[in-house]
DNA sequence: TGAATTTGGTTGTATATACAAGTTGATCGG
DNA sequence: CCGATCAACTTGTATATACAACCAAATTCA
């Protein structure tokens, strides 16, 4: 069943099709190897090749058309996904963490992104620190912090520990007459259709009840491909000035 | 390839299953038929009965454990998904769309959830109106919008149209030394491990940046169940008192 | 020329089969 | 009583095959 790398064959293939997209040896919206090209080509059988393709267009790397072919999607369906696989990757080579409370802090040479973040030169030590967050004995959220080494110490002392969205985001919000309420939700087919992303891209979902003369006046909902934000400009509450 | 019903085999098991799990027949954590007895149940091979059941999984409705078997997975993963998949239900009924930039206002029955939300009774009639937004040429955005009807001449004249989440988001927020960037995404292992939830099940995540004296100090990113929100407390904006 | 048809290729659904990998519970042996 | 082994069952991976549905381009025919 295992090839001689010790991975599962439909992996190998997605594996080889992620380094040619992400390599741009296949360009957007080209067409790329069918699945009986690529069983041939991998010497497994179609149903191998076709399950490495399904996998990376529910993943929105590819889309599909039933009668015509497999094709690169937009950047813009990948590069959010992409990147956290990396973060994922770099995090997860650190080996096992106990689901304690909170704590695992350690010195950890910085990954890519967060080299950006903070200004750092890439590989240079930060230290890292994994939180789980509980509420009512469930893990509720997990977090991930880097900390820029050279200063600590002000910050192990002040409020290290980030809140939690919900009270963030109650905190922060002087608002009219609107009570929201904001989701992750994976896109249902309408807005598959509007929006043209795979099924698997999750989105925000904002929803709004509005308020007048005391009654419930208007109620929308209102999803966004929660990655296309990653280019226009995130979703982003900006610092004060 | 279709059945009697014109619907396809594995969709058929899918709805069967999506039954018992809503009529709670098959209740949380309960051990539902495995792959063999479904296949056996409904005729058709294991294979399909198989696709039946990972869909469901990759959706958040079960959960499946190699050599025990396939669990009914906790409401708080469900609950989220199914409402919206009722909500999408009554939008299609209403047949096609355009893409236009935005509106098609008409009346129509008021869905459930949208009849708790307003305080109107179900299948009232409500103004239903669907909104496409778009950014550089791209749709970014579905909205759909219901409106009580004995109210509609106020709301039409005022700020009919809602802000995008991105405007609404940076309008709002006296934020003190942070920058911080909320996306929907796939949860990463990690974070699946940790929060014990499918790979499917859309997170919420929070990257924040920190600044001190001038430089970035911390880049930290923090990832919630989505779903989770809707049961302890949405993530919610309240409106001002 | 132009409309209808055919043809070949592609993805979608479904079956039947085989073995690997993992869990559980019963059996056996000390 | 405890531990190891075994058997039965489950899900996971993979193959080979068949036909349906769909599309695009070439071909045929009026």
């Amino acid at each position: 069943m295992d090839n001689s790398s010790g991975q599962k064959k439909f992996a190998t293939i997605k594996d080889y099709i992620l380094s040619q997209v992400e390599t741009a040896a296949w360009p957007e919206h080209s067409r790329i190897p069918s699945e009986n090209e690529l069983a041939t080509q991998f010497a497994v059988s179609r149903m191998t090749a076709r399950r490495a393709l399904q996998e990376l267009t529910e993943q929105g790397v590819l889309y599909r058309t039933q009668g015509v072919g497999s094709f690169v999607a937009s950047p813009k369906s990948q590069s959010s996904l992409l990147e956290i696989r990396n973060i994922a990757d770099e995090i997860q080579r650190r080996g096992h963490f106990h689901k304690a409370e909170l704590v695992q802090l350690t010195s950890l040479p910085c990954p890519g992104v967060v080299a950006t973040a903070l200004g750092l030169s890439r590989n240079a030590p930060v230290f890292f620190s994994l939180i789980v967050h509980y509420e009512n004995q469930q893990p509720l959220q997990l977090e991930a912090r880097y900390v820029n080494p050279e200063q600590v110490p002000d910050y192990l002392a002040q409020d290290f520990v980030l809140q939690t969205p919900h009270e963030y985001l109650s905190a922060v919000a002087p608002l009219t007459d609107a009570e929201h309420i904001v989701e992750a939700v994976l896109p249902d087919e309408l807005t598959r259709q509007h929006l043209k992303i795979p099924a698997s891209e999750p989105c925000l979902r904002l929803t709004r009840r509005t308020f007048s003369r005391g009654g419930a006046v208007s109620f929308a909902y209102l999803t966004s491909a929660g990655s296309r934000y990653r280019l226009g400009g995130h979703l982003t509450i900006h610092p004060k000035t």
